[in-house]
DNA sequence: GTTTTATAAATTGCATACAATTTATAAAAC
DNA sequence: GTTTTATAAATTGTATGCAATTTATAAAAC
């Protein structure tokens, strides 16, 4: 959702563009997406933007209502403890792996990405801070070498971003700056152990600072509401 | 791939009959999917077609190269390691919550599934049990009840067929027909141990089956193809 | 003032047309 | 006989046009 481009851009730019949005809750969930609004935006036909939002509705990202458009996902309650479920899940067995194939290159992007998430926090950018608390557990699942559970983390972890944004009780500070630091500490020393436990911990975190029992209600999305 | 339809098909069912016929082996792995083709066969324009095939291409059922199209996918012997590894860790999970929620009604829907692969196997219909197996997976996932899971193996599935397809040593004879049957039985009397060391113990049986150091040789019996 | 109905505008869903690119075929060169 | 080059056919990538549907606007009824 920035200027239009000076290239022609792939779905998959396209989509991840999107993405990154959403993960900045610059697209807040319930929101419609206009077919012409965004092929404008982008500089491409509504063609395009057309399969863009398709694979983004297959990562449940958005969603599509017939004849009505598409939407951003407003992740039911339900929903938010299936995802934490399936993280609490994955997460761990991206933990073991990491440690057991991590080389020294890994560690140093997980290390860089640390960086650039203290520089987002010291700059207060709100924003940049959330996304890039999510893509820290993306790069993790990538550096543990299993495209499978790579690219269910790369769902996941967007829709965990539109969760927060739903669900997120008045105002949590922001995550705490150095959970994941603990993690890749943890990770860098091989120790399982506890690298398991921050990470089970940093989940809980997350959840319990959730309100999965009010209803959203956030401003009124009525495109959302007659589905 | 089947006559050409009286009614609009959607995207999304025309994704499945093509998935449908990967796991029949109907369309063997890198077989290329022309789209005029598809696109008389479906009874539909290019442009849906072209959203089924980006939509295949995200599952990895199907592989893009710009500019010369669509083609079933491939397996390396590293994606299909990596695919068993995350099977080992998730359909423990599935057996776990099916076995902690599953009611009458989706006992029923199991059992219901194995009569219909007996029915396969007593009619020696080697292609609808291959697609049935795995859909037995898949109809597992679905019972458990958490959406991330099922859609997770909704795509690992289909993939295992294209990697039995791929790297099955030759002719192994199907799969036991009372591995899924033991599974249910051990799911039925709540057993979680045996329930997920049988699923375990099948999945084993799977993996040991292929021969996956062995570089796939690529023969497509076109003939076949339609019939 | 609210609800209902009619009309216009906006938007989606789909097919088609056309340029860009790749693949197949045939002729020429070695 | 094989390789190379040139030409034609097939196929993909993209935009655009139009029908179908939904949404917004305004007028009428209560």
């Amino acid at each position: 959702m920035d200027a239009a481009p000076t290239t022609k851009l792939a779905i998959e730019q396209i989509a991840e563009r999107i993405t990154d949005a959403v993960m900045e809750h610059r697209l807040p969930p319930g929101i419609k997406l206009v077919e012409e609004k965004l092929a404008s935006a982008f500089g491409v036909s509504r063609t395009k933007i057309r399969q863009a939002l398709t694979l983004l509705a297959k990562e449940g990202l958005v969603t599509l209502h017939a004849n009505r458009g598409a939407f951003v996902t407003r992740p039911s309650a339900a929903q938010a403890r299936d995802l934490f479920a399936t993280r609490r899940l994955v997460e761990p067995e991206i933990v073991r792996n990491v440690i057991a194939r991590a080389c020294e290159h890994d560690l140093a992007r997980l290390r860089q990405h640390l960086v650039a998430e203290a520089d987002a926090r010291k700059e207060g950018d709100r924003r940049r801070i959330i996304r890039l608390s999510g893509q820290f557990h993306m790069l993790l699942a990538e550096v543990s070498g299993n495209k499978f559970i790579e690219k269910l983390m790369a769902e996941l972890c967007p829709l965990t971003c539109l969760i927060i944004a739903l669900y997120d009780s008045p105002h949590t500070p922001a995550c705490p700056d150095d959970e994941h630091n603990q993690i890749v500490e943890a990770i860098a020393r091989q120790d399982q152990e506890a690298a398991i436990h921050l990470m089970l911990h940093h989940l809980a975190h997350i959840e319990s600072a959730l309100a999965l029992d009010v209803v959203p209600e956030l401003d009124i999305h009525w495109e959302a509401l007659y589905g």
